[in-house]
RNA sequence: GGCGAGUUGGUAGAGUGGUUAUGCAGCGGAUUGCAAAUCCGUGUACACGAGUUCGAUUCUCGUACUCGCCUCCA
């Protein structure tokens, strides 16, 4: 069995061995998008990481025994915003952006979790466990407002390492007359006619952000669960007020924190301002590949800065190619991958997987993926091949298998001229008309088209760059 | 100001108290009519200073620089 090692934000380490509260039911929450627009690159690491991560507890305690939650924030001001400046309903809006999310994510090969809870489904536990807090005094009602007193739990700060006088210090932090103290944080606000709310012991209104995560986690996971990840800057403040909130309805909540680092782009953080801002969708319609996008993240621990960079882009696009090939050559197909299976022979790589179980080295996988596609026969990339599935980089055989007979789904014309011009250069070598020979290899070459030559035999394929135009007007 | 992370060879990027990361690029070789593709081989690296140690890129402290968060942006 493959040993799991986490870097627990908590601890700040990556201390002793993963253990489940329950090996039969292992249990993560991790933080989702608010729903108003089109999931940026940066909204992609978190997903792609933690789907890694639950590919990787399948692997251990098997599918049945993982539940995996990611939850939906659809009430929130920035919603209602969009909402106003588009006129278009809140359902509307947050009903197609989670379709969009699913859709993008699915692109990049995320594996969706057991549980995506809306907010607005949870309203009724949040009040609940508001009422709750209340009643055991961290919380307080003014001014149909319900805060959070943060003077009250005291390990407040505990997970990102903030003393709660040092951030009054630093008085980055919104005094309002109804709050007791400036520190103290929104569980429930009031709405007025034209914002969404729900009817609650405080009036008409809608819950905090942070009470959202610790309601939902509860309902769906329990009183205490395993692993919570999301963001690094998620850390503070949210992390740290939904385990104060929880903790203080008498939650364990959760035993591991995991933060993934943020996404740069060429060096710069992704903002709207310096124009390197762009999204999921963007990339797939320039034609840049899910499985492309997921390789580039995968390049990068978890826990480090990535730049996402043109440049990784295309060495990414190459290395999948070349990966497929391999497979390709060996007959690689649904089929293949049964018989395998079948055989008793589709086992995943042990070392591969003891380098991600040590707190999801990806890199070190990929290197690993390098090594394993050396295998000289089906049979011996069979590691290989599963390393490419458990990473979410194959997710159909079928689709490999079709891609290798591409060719059939150029025009009717190409094939038949390129097999004539092979022809000739054969002809032309055959008399030692080296001239000759090479000017139909260039003109190929030219077009985008691959001329391999294996024991005198000249074959062909369309290289990355193949444009059917250029040989058209070549020949 | 507070909190945290990082600094590895041309480049990207892992890792380790003494032993090959890996990819791309480069170089050499096999192969080829010449190439391409493929295969094999190959590197001068661990910011700086001090300390611990038989030995540190790896541990400790300090310095410099970079970056992130503290603004309900993952």
């Amino acid at each position: 069995m493959t040993d799991i090692y986490l870097y627990n934000t908590k601890t700040r380490t990556k201390g002793q061995q993963f253990t489940p509260i329950d090996d039969k039911n292992v249990r993560m929450y991790v933080c989702g998008p608010t729903v108003y627009d089109r999931a940026h690159l940066g909204n992609a690491r978190p997903v792609i990481v933690f789907d890694v991560l639950n590919r990787l507890l399948r692997h251990v305690y098997g599918d049945k025994h993982v539940t995996y939650v990611r939850n939906f924030t659809d009430v929130d001001d920035k919603i209602n915003a969009r909402a106003a400046e588009s006129g278009r309903s809140i359902g509307d809006i947050t009903d197609e952006t989670i379709q969009w999310f699913l859709d993008d994510m699915g692109a990049v090969g995320a594996i969706e979790p057991c549980h995506m809870p809306r907010a607005t489904a949870y309203i009724a536990p949040m009040v609940a466990m508001i009422e709750d807090l209340i009643a055991k005094g961290h919380a307080y009602a003014a001014e149909g407002h319900v805060l959070f007193s943060v003077s009250s739990y005291a390990e407040y700060g505990a997970l990102s390492g903030r003393s709660v006088d040092d951030m009054i210090a630093g008085a980055r932090v919104e005094i309002a007359p109804y709050k007791r103290d400036p520190m103290d944080f929104v569980l429930w606000k009031p709405s007025d006619a034209d914002t969404p709310g729900w009817d609650s012991p405080w009036g008409r209104g809608r819950p905090g952000w942070h009470i959202e995560c610790s309601a939902m986690a509860h309902d769906l996971l329990g009183a205490q669960f395993d692993i919570h990840g999301g963001g690094n800057d998620l850390t503070f403040p949210h992390h740290e007020n939904e385990i104060a909130q929880s903790k203080c309805a008498g939650h364990d909540f959760a035993n591991v924190w995991l933060h993934n680092e943020m996404l740069q782009v060429e060096g710069k953080k992704m903002s709207k301002s310096l124009g390197n801002f762009f999204t999921v969708r963007d990339l797939l319609d320039q034609g840049v590949s899910g499985e492309v996008i997921r390789l580039v993240m995968l390049s990068t621990h978890y826990r480090k800065p990535m730049d996402w960079t043109e440049t990784k882009r295309k060495e990414a696009e190459n290395t999948l190619c070349d990966w497929i090939s391999v497979l390709q050559k060996h007959g690689y197909s649904a089929k293949t991958v049964e018989m395998l299976k079948a055989a008793g022979d589709w086992t995943a790589d042990v070392e591969l997987m003891g380098v991600l179980g040590n707190d999801l080295n990806t890199p070190g996988a990929l290197a690993r993926l390098h090594v394993l596609s050396k295998g000289r026969t089906a049979e011996a990339l069979a590691p290989f091949a599963h390393g490419l599935e458990t990473l979410g980089l194959v997710s159909d055989w079928s689709a490999v298998e079709a891609s290798a007979s591409e060719r059939d789904d150029l025009a009717d014309w190409i094939a038949p001229v390129i097999d004539r011009l092979l022809v000739e250069r054969s002809t032309a070598r055959a008399d030692k008309n080296w001239g000759e020979a090479d000017r139909l290899r260039d003109l190929l070459n030219a077009s985008g088209v691959q001329v391999t030559d294996i024991a005198g035999e000249a074959t062909w394929a369309q290289g990355p760059d193949f444009d059917p135009s250029v040989l058209e007007a070549l020949i």
